[in-house]
DNA sequence: AGCCATTCCTATAACGTTATAGATTTGTGG
DNA sequence: CCACAAATCTATAACGTTATAGGAATGGCT
């Protein structure tokens, strides 16, 4: 209005080659570098006029705030950081969960840094390293503890934060899980309805949370359909396969052997599966096996498998939605989410007189 | 965004409360910001004893450089890119990946973002965004085609980069590859050195490169030993489990079936065994299967497969010291590498006269 | 004594951003 | 026509770092 508009529209020879910055689009509109600063956020004491023409030539070069100033100055670091435990991973689900979280974070300003810790380390370690060099604006922890002190650590100091999986520290944070007692549940009726008699779970290791979980929902669920079953817990999903495969081989050679096997893991499944027919025994006619899966593996092996699944994908989604809305101080969609798993994929019909 | 230092939890002096920098700790020496800085670079007009003092102070504050300011000033992101294809992702390596590329950054000042790309994505989306936005130092990423155009437009640019496989394109820059050729020849000598007559090939997609060296060295070195032999085309170990499945049944039941089929990946394994044994045929007796595992999970369901092992972490290691090295313009201890596989795990004895 | 090289340190500016306080113009009411 | 508010813009400083140029001592040499 008062800038006599002697016609800018500065032809930019070099300045084509230089990442634009808020100088160069100041020095295009001929306006200062904090009007172009406001008027990009669309301050409430710019002009509609001059907002648009900042907008318009800001797109037009193809501007993008540069990290490091924004960081510098605000403190925001625009990065998420997935602090990920390696101790369990033989085909577990971390791609995934990396994967959904990514893609939920897909359009918005942030990065993914990934943290795996390894068994040689303190678990705290890397969320001690984030927490003390702001590193991350937040954090996404996988593998929780019932009592679990990062979350304590991240909670005492107002660090944002979420976790895939629950603790049982009565903390109210974002977290998403899947209902391993619902599952477990779900899993028992389902080998009441094919008329299995004898029980036995192989349940994951007990320092987790959801090893509890699953543990209370088996047992109480068959305890409720009188149903004989047995816990093992001395071997436990996590184990290698061969002692998984012993464990069940053994427990199939006793007298009174099961007829159904409840498993945490695609793993456990397929050695508990290979203990029994290294006896001899036919799944989905001697035994049943009840797994619950977030790879559609089993099915391609032994198609009489039934798999309950479980959607990793959707916890990374949530997780994600979560955490940045706990970062931004705006209210989630939910901040705390539980996958209750209700569809068993039956697979083939049991083969019946089939040969061995 | 300063946290407002709402209750406190734990008092501290002012000077614990905020994180120290070069100006906190040129306090506590009594020296200047820059002689701090530059006695923390070592630089050579520093005295010694100034030095030894400015060290000491950082140590004891817990002096962590900034990124930020450092990024801003020097335009050094500390950042390594992991750009990685989400394409092919049953049970692909791609955490082990993760992990071994973290793994060799801990101690360095790299952080490593993950950026994957969907189906939906120009796969050139990701790169032109790190190299536009200056968001790295270094990209690494997987699933290099023959041609990439990937690689040409960083290479073009002078990007650092580093690639989980090769191309064909003629260009110098860090790999790492596992080496197909050597695979699939060691393999078709196992099957030879068993006795096995007709060989099976179930191959990567062509559109990859490994695909061709696998097919290749299968060929000649089948060739080679008067062995006759098929290369499925028409289904690729990426293929759905059923589509492998299908097509090793349908090879079973035709006149001249396979005795040694050579998978790619532990997906198409387990479906071609599932296949086989759908029509009675029995693993390490009537037939033999050869495949290439990172993840020791074949072992578990059939003790019978032959396994020559891929070790990705490796890959991720040498891929991660090769970037770094590029980076920061010092010569790699190597640039490129080639896993050149020599051991086969020959499983179980095969099960002669074992009930079916 | 004067000069110069050496050694060690410091002041300053800049990277790109945003918060703050203030400047300028225009409109309004008295 | 003047005070005063509203609307719109700008100047400045600061975040933490490092590169550059320069300054202050010290010692050695003529």
């Amino acid at each position: 209005m008062r800038q006599p508009p002697e016609a800018p529209l500065v032809v930019l020879p070099d300045s084509e080659l230089e990442r634009p910055t808020l100088k160069t689009i100041a020095a295009a509109t001929g306006l200062a570098i904090a009007t172009v600063s406001r008027a990009l956020k669309d301050a409430p004491d710019i002009g509609e006029e001059t907002k648009r023409r900042v907008r318009e030539t800001a797109a037009q070069l193809g501007y993008r705030p540069n990290r490091a100033g924004v960081r510098l100055r605000t403190g925001k670091t625009n990065v998420i950081a997935l602090v990920l435990s390696t101790e369990t991973d033989v085909m577990n689900h971390t791609s995934r969960l990396i994967y959904s979280i990514a893609n939920a974070l897909r359009g918005t300003a942030y990065h993914m840094i990934v943290m795996p810790f390894f068994p040689d380390q303190d678990p705290m370690e890397p969320i001690r390293y984030i927490v003390e060099t702001e590193s991350a604006d937040g954090v996404i922890l996988n593998q929780t503890k019932p009592d679990d002190p990062r979350v304590r650590y991240m909670k005492d100091r107002h660090f944002p934060f979420a976790t895939h999986g629950r603790t049982d520290m009565g903390i109210d944070h974002p977290y998403f899980d899947f209902d391993n007692e619902a599952f477990a549940r779900l899993a028992v009726r389902t080998f009441a309805e094919r008329g299995r008699k004898r029980l036995l779970l192989i349940a994951p290791p007990r320092s987790h949370l959801y090893a509890r979980h699953m543990t209370w929902g088996f047992s109480d669920e068959a305890a409720l359909l009188n149903l004989p079953f047995e816990v093992a817990d001395n071997v436990t999903s996590d184990s290698g396969g061969e002692v998984v495969d012993e464990a069940v081989a053994t427990r199939f050679a006793a007298p009174n052997p099961p007829d159904g096997i409840l498993v945490g893991s695609t793993t456990a499944a397929m050695s508990s599966i290979a203990g029994a027919e290294r006896l001899g025994r036919v799944l989905g006619s001697d035994f049943d096996v009840v797994a619950k899966e977030a790879i559609a593996l089993l099915r391609r092996f032994r198609r009489q498998t039934i798999i309950i699944k479980e959607d990793v994908g959707r916890a990374g989604e949530f997780l994600a939605r979560a955490l940045v809305a706990e970062i931004e101080k705006r209210p989630p969609e939910a901040r705390q989410g539980l996958e209750n798993p209700t569809k068993v994929d039956w697979g083939d019909p049991p083969r019946t007189g089939e040969k061995t």
